[in-house]
DNA sequence: TAATATTTTTAGACATGTCTAAATTTTTAT
DNA sequence: ATAAAAATTTAGACATGTCTAAAAATATTA
């Protein structure tokens, strides 16, 4: 039906679409592939031949309902795959998105469902984000940034949002995992970066690590 | 490392191989692939350029050692994912070629690796077929064809030997799975058709069909 | 062994997805 | 408001893997 590259696509323009509330411009889906603009704009007329996407020239792009449906499809297979391969093969969370990255193309609609069936239809992957189920409905999430919490609140971890390995592995540094319980001590204004206590232990953490950390006041 | 056209290539010529003693032909290839003789004189050059086989024009083919290494873990690839799509999955053997043909082509020693311990390290695939182990081994089979047993014998389904959806619907239907015990009959000089008895029914087999079924003596 | 048939290879084309460099459009700043 | 900067698109190229039609090599057979 389609191709990897166009699956790819469309997955990046809804990723950044979920995270802005403006059209996806063709120089942040170059950055989110690793490709250069010009590859972004000669796909983006081929994804709207087959109306997948609303694009106008220089105008930025959406995806249309049909693109949307099969760009979440795209992510529920990853985080499906994910979730095997973390629950299953016993990887560590930092090591499975590559292999997620290819498993999510494989062409089956009757293994997707057979898989979700033998993982006991999980509704969040190992990173915390929330698998979309069979009809594309998201589970509801109420979680905020660690970045946005106030002084001396306590939150525990609920996920990440972003499946980056450096990331991870630092996460993996500092004994943050889902269900960590996190305290925020202080706040550094210059920086934005905050101190916490982790398993009773003092952390400086920055801002950019923080706002990739999701938790729930608890 | 090997785009999965090359990997298929290569898996096509070992198969090939293993059912013959002369060198490969052009054509055989291009008719277990579906593609045209063209295709594969281009696929050809492009192989010994990078060494994976050996080949002189008009004279057919062979793999090199690396050449082999590489066929033999992409059919340990394709024959672990079918044992998790019948083990694991609940999938029919009938139907996992096609999805497992996919699946071969994910590149990770580190899944590969983990999803055979997570299988038991199994030596046989749902279709009987030996799976290679991680130094390219096969484990050793003493089956023959159920085509070669004498009148009156019995003998134990341990295998089939071909992926072929219509085929194995067929044994499906006739209640012929591993592990059945047939019993044959006669034989028909005319056609080598035989007759056989499975649970306690006769049924009458094309020599085609049986020579397709892997059996051992009991 | 010479003509014919078959197999294999080459030539030239096409689709996909990528690139760099140049041109065009839009945005920003003076 | 206009010039400079940034973003985007187009033009032209390339690699991969495929195809058909035609040429070349090998095999068959009379």
């Amino acid at each position: 039906m389609y191709t990897s590259a166009e699956e790819n696509y469309l997955k990046a323009i809804l990723t950044i679409q979920l995270g802005t509330k403006n059209k996806v411009s063709t120089n942040s889906i170059a950055v989110e592939l690793g490709t250069s603009p010009a590859s972004v704009s000669d796909m983006l007329k081929k994804l709207l031949d087959k109306k997948l996407i609303k694009y106008q020239k220089y105008k930025g792009v959406s995806l249309s309902r049909k693109g949307k449906a099969k760009a979440v499809s795209v992510l529920r297979k990853h985080r499906l795959w994910e979730t095997f391969l973390v629950e299953k093969l016993k990887f560590n969370w930092s090591e499975v998105h590559n292999i997620a990255e290819q498993l999510e193309h494989i062409r089956s609609e009757e293994l997707i469902d057979r898989l979700d069936s033998f993982l006991g239809y999980p509704a969040f992957d190992p990173h915390g984000e929330p698998i979309p189920d069979k009809n594309g409905e998201m589970p509801i999430t109420d979680t905020i940034l660690l970045s946005s919490v106030p002084i001396n609140l306590s939150v525990k971890v609920m996920g990440v949002n972003t499946d980056n390995r450096i990331f991870l592995e630092y996460l993996d540094r500092l004994k943050i995992r889902i269900g960590s319980i996190i305290k925020i001590l202080s706040k550094i204004d210059f920086d934005e970066s905050i101190q916490v206590l982790i398993n009773k232990k003092k952390y400086q953490i920055s801002n950019k690590t923080a706002s990739h950390i999701l938790v729930k006041k608890i």
